[in-house]
RNA sequence: CGGGGAAUUGCGCAGCUUGGUAGCGCGCUUGCUUUGGGAGCAAGAGGUCAUGGGUUCAAAUCCCAUUUCCCCGACCA
């Protein structure tokens, strides 16, 4: 296969590839206001089979859509004192309106656990109005200072789901179901593998008891978290007085869970699976699995029918695919729908005609094949299931291999100053270890592994005896 | 917020040192020839030179200030 002129090596300048691959894949571009970008249509495509893939799952567990406001009045903000403390440094404030100052300023939400809490308290009163599962499609604004398209931005698109629980119990369960959920989605859409666990007490979101979180490999060996999941106790519902008469007519204060993903997700996305030649998507998210290519089309009455009848039955059999008929030449097309990711191509011409096939391009692994065009359909069919395991067991793989076992001081220094991934580190999680790691090689404790197999019982920082395993890494 | 780089047509850039008619490549439009890996020839269209101020007869070019973007750090769920 050719190799593109117009973008930076994935291998020897990831931060340059990746921003060629943003704008020259049409993903977005650049706004005028610091920090922001312009979602195009290929990527806010990308975001729609998101949405598509999450919002019939989420209302299969009982969550409803919701829409609250942008703004939120300071004083609300303020009734979850760790909550403030976190983000109040990040926030964007509006203070005027219609040219006046304003009474009360407006904060522009960075999340909207004030806004959900102060309405929960007005639909709440008793256990029969529990559960409470909402969630809010929306974008969120946040003042960071460094940005990346899609990676951090100072205004994203995400969802936020807010849910009021009986107990304890009941609350984390579902933040469990949620996260899992989150994990299936990496799997079966995005083709990404994620390790999964609950995050160090430092790591947590801002007045949570636990987060639970997805954390993706890029291929620098940062980690990238892709999704957080909140049991948030009761810490909401007592700053913002939510209280239920329960079956034992006495007041209980419900338990609230938070959970969320981001555009962030199309960064990792773009990370993972991209290569030299610009974006690869996996055929399960891909708003278009296939795309035809007419060979000699112009005098060829029979290519251009062809193409066309091969579209349509794509199409009857759900297979997400076009044609393209622009008069640029084939080998501009072939370049281009590589650089925007499109899973597979189909050539059509005189040629495959002579036999009634067609040419098939895989764009993961660039391989070319020659098919009958008997049962087409069949064949491409079969053939997008294979490309999307055959990505996924890619990035898995690559997940897995990138998973050091650490004993020792130097093992990890080793691991972390060659920006190899993760570090699985038995750990007592104090603190002093994680000043250390962050210190000594910029890494921060991902996560607590669900999956706990520890494999010694001393701290290689310490010394100390502990036993529970850690993943450490430097993370964007 | 620190350190570095940059802003000239849709994109990539030259011009700036030494002030004097706005240039090139790609893309775009039209026509003909082409079409199995970014086609060829010809003719065209397209620019408040980031913004604001200053110096000058004259500023893309010199001076001051501001804004934005990119990269590396610091900060950040």
């Amino acid at each position: 296969m050719a190799k593109n002129k117009f973008i930076a090596k994935k291998s020897e300048d990831l931060a340059k590839w990746y921003t060629d691959v943003c704008l020259k894949a049409e993903l977005m571009s650049y706004a005028r206001a610091k920090g922001f970008i312009v979602y195009r249509p290929d990527s806010y495509a990308l975001w729609e089979e998101i949405q598509n893939y999450f919002n019939p799952r989420i209302k299969k567990l009982g969550v409803r859509n919701v829409y609250l406001p942008t703004l939120i009045p300071v004083s609300l903000l303020n009734k979850e004192k760790e909550f403030v403390e976190g983000f109040a440094p990040e926030c964007a404030v509006v203070t005027k309106a219609s040219n006046k100052d304003l009474t009360e300023p407006l904060v522009v939400r960075p999340t909207s656990e004030c806004l959900f809490s102060d309405h929960f308290k007005d639909i709440v009163h008793s256990y029969n109005d529990l559960p409470v599962k909402y969630n809010q499609w929306c974008s969120v604004v946040r003042w960071e200072k460094t940005t990346r398209p899609f990676l951090r931005g100072a205004e994203f698109l995400w969802q936020e789901g807010h849910t009021l629980h009986l107990d304890e119990y009941e609350a984390r369960e579902f933040a469990l179901t949620i996260l899992r959920l989150y994990n299936d989605l990496g799997r079966d859409l995005l083709a990404i593998p994620f390790v999964t666990g609950s995050k160090p007490s430092s790591e947590k979101f801002a007045g949570a008891d636990t987060t639970y979180t997805i954390e993706a490999l890029m291929p620098d060996g940062q980690a990238l978290q892709c999704g957080t999941t909140h049991y948030l106790g009761t810490g909401f519902p007592e700053g913002f007085d939510i209280k239920y008469l329960g079956k034992d007519n006495t007041l209980h204060y419900p338990h609230y869970t938070s959970w969320g993903f981001s555009t962030r997700l199309l960064g990792a996305l773009i990370m993972v699976h991209g290569d030299d030649n610009g974006l690869v998507l996996p055929p399960k998210i891909a708003p278009t699995q296939a795309i035809i290519i007419p060979i000699k089309a112009e005098d060829n009455k029979e290519v251009k029918e062809t193409c066309e009848k091969v579209k349509d039955i794509l199409i009857k059999n759900n297979i997400r695919a076009e044609v393209d008929f622009s008069n640029k030449t084939p080998g501009w097309k072939f370049s281009q729908y590589e650089m925007k990711g499109v899973p597979l191509r189909i050539e059509i011409g005189p040629k495959d005609l002579e036999n009634n096939s067609c040419t098939l391009s895989i764009r993961y692994d660039e391989s070319k094949r020659q098919v009958s065009l008997n049962n087409i359909e069949t064949t491409i069919k079969e053939l997008l299931e294979e490309i999307h395991k055959g990505m996924y067991n890619k990035a898995l793989e690559y997940l897995n291999s990138h998973i050091y076992e650490c004993r020792t001081y130097d093992e990890i220094k080793e691991v972390l100053t060659s920006h190899k991934g993760f570090v699985k580190m038995m750990s007592t999680l104090e603190s002093e270890d994680e000043i250390k790691m962050k210190e000594d090689f910029q890494a921060t404790p991902r996560v607590i592994p669900f999956n706990q197999q520890p494999f010694s019982d001393t701290d290689p920082l310490s010394g100390k005896k502990c036993d529970t395993v850690v993943y450490y890494a430097r993370a964007y």
